[in-house]
DNA sequence: CCGACATGGGAGAACGTTTCCCGGGCGGAT
DNA sequence: ATCCGCCCGGGAAACGTTCTCCCATGTCGG
């Protein structure tokens, strides 16, 4: 007798008990009161069968899939990581599911994965979206419950990280030692993220006439930045921003190897302040980007849009937190 | 008018079409052949309509959900990162959806989990899963269909690394540069892959007579490795052996800072090949694992059991590369 | 003692599909 | 020309729930 893998069903468990489909259905969601001695009956038998009802049916008819949608352009990337890893374990405390899905980069299949996840829940959580404003505000129409990550946008709730305030502290902790020329190794151009980064170098060269600030299409990976070092040797700058801790460690790597001393000769900064930040030589100065945070309030958010709490399409940013070590000094004379 | 929040049924395609239910199903799935008019009207009127299937409503009755489940003992572990993500593209473009779940390395989560969430999809894929060899066991009968990954097992196709051998490549390594007194960081005790390299180190021992490896109970992450630093340095062995790159880079930033010579006075070994142990001073000898293709693999095996492709419950071990760099040298004479 | 009302359980519709089963129409063969 | 068979399309069952409606029973008050 190989295998009956007939599922077991509400029906057999109402038969076990010798009562009704609903009144099994009821003793099981515990909405109404049931004759105790029922109730009981019904229970053992489910016990007995080892019951329990198909998710698909009751989604089917009740509407809702106790699951949620994560669309992330790059599992590889260590940001996005911390948030799904938030979202998730918030998500799975409240009793929901995620759904993840790698969009690859692809504005493209950012869309169309949006959009074919969503029918198979509750809600989406767009992770730093790819696609430009007009089809995001398209999208987040079709899409609605959708919270939005690290990018602002109307019509959805959002959070993210303040990375333009946190980067213009760095800023401004460099030019407090003295630095007037950086050069500012830019990431991914069609990310938020990296466009925040250039808003706080665009504001803070306006307020600063006497800084110069120069920009390099890098990458942000530590292989980017190992490949961009002798351009940055040869801008003449004194300070480089890193577009991350990754780009800043690749960077410094080839720089030292060269005979360059940080901090003596250039200042290096990082962002994110991954682990190794704290234990590279020398030392990152960096910015904490509360990633995991960010994740379980992406996840309050959608909850609130899930039970109808009262509609506040607000917008939450999460400062980091700038983390100076010994990778900056004083400019040199 | 606020909003009409009906979706789009099949019925509603079949009436502006003026055709029957089943004959809008048979075309949109294109399964037999139909009137070609008749079809071409029913597409038009879908595509008016905007018209897609429930999933929900769909899997209900197909009994399939086009959707596997990914449980992860911790969404923060960089190699399970790897693992989904190659998991989670190998699955996208085969149109399956992946539900990822967080058991935040407890047992008794990892074991409901896994069970709720297979009820909701078609498989499951237990990554490097924590429970006792009988638990498992037991759990892979209902979890089927079920792939395993980093966790040797009967009963289920298994896909992993093979950590034993490659941390054998590593103390063979060593031992040809001298070493003979080794001391080992081990991460979780519960993990196999941890049991793996305390396999290939028994092993070893028994080979060789002269040498002498004992184990320093650590961690996985930076922190522990330089915790652990001075009893490294107390111990007297010539050879450190990491459970990992970031606990290597822990135990060298400590050692280096102490004034330890690395490799002249002491060899330091990592595991993972993570990106930054190309750039560390010196630069980590380590092994690469292949944790986005073990993910994909791990899709591969699903896909099998899914199609019901030709039985074979094999075990895929992918071997790690081991790659030699500059924090081991020469045992000091 | 009878009627009204409360209470609890059963029957069945609904959720949105797919697919089985037939019936009807048409073409070919005898 | 008639019969047989084939093919195409419609009706309805099935998937496994929840929930609304309605009826039956029991109780209490008049």
């Amino acid at each position: 007798m190989p295998r009956p893998p007939k599922r077991v069903t509400i029906a057999d468990v109402a038969a076990k008990a010798e009562v009704s489909l609903s009144t099994v259905s009821r003793v099981l969601n515990g909405n109404v009161t049931v004759d105790p001695a029922m109730a009981e009956r019904v229970r053992a038998a489910a016990a007995e069968l080892d019951y329990s009802a198909s998710p698909l049916a009751r989604s089917l008819v009740l509407g809702r899939t106790q699951t949620i949608a994560v669309v992330v352009p790059d599992l590889g990337n260590p940001t996005f990581q911390e948030i799904l890893r938030g979202l998730s374990r918030a998500a799975g405390t409240a009793g929901y599911h995620v759904l993840v899905a790698d969009s690859a980069e692809s504005v493209d299949e950012e869309r169309v994965l949006a959009l074919t996840t969503r029918r198979r829940t509750d809600g989406v959580v767009l992770c730093a979206p790819r696609m430009d404003d007009d089809a995001l505000a398209a999208s987040l129409r079709e899409l609605s419950p959708v919270v939005v990550v690290n990018r602002d946008v109307d019509g959805a709730p959002v959070v993210g990280a303040d990375y333009r305030s946190a980067f213009a502290e760095i800023l401004t902790h460099l030019h407090g030692l003295g630095h007037r020329r950086y050069v500012f190794l830019s990431g991914n151009p069609r990310s938020a993220s990296n466009a925040a980064r250039v808003d706080a170098i665009t504001a803070f060269a306006d307020a600063h006439a006497e800084v110069e600030i120069t920009q390099l299409p890098c990458g942000v990976d530590v292989d980017s930045g190992a490949r961009v070092a002798p351009e940055v040797r040869a801008s003449g700058a004194t300070a480089v921003l890193a577009y991350n801790d990754l780009v800043a460690m690749g960077v410094m790597g080839v720089l030292r190897r060269d005979g360059v001393r940080i901090p003596e000769d250039l200042s290096v900064t990082g962002f994110d302040d991954i682990p190794f930040s704290r234990w590279t030589s020398p030392t990152l100065t960096t910015a904490a980007v509360p990633a995991e945070d960010l994740g379980a309030r992406a996840w309050e958010a959608m909850q609130d849009l899930l039970t109808g709490a009262p509609a506040e399409p607000a917008a939450h940013w999460l400062r980091p937190v700038v983390a100076l070590r010994e990778s900056t000094g004083p400019a040199p004379s």
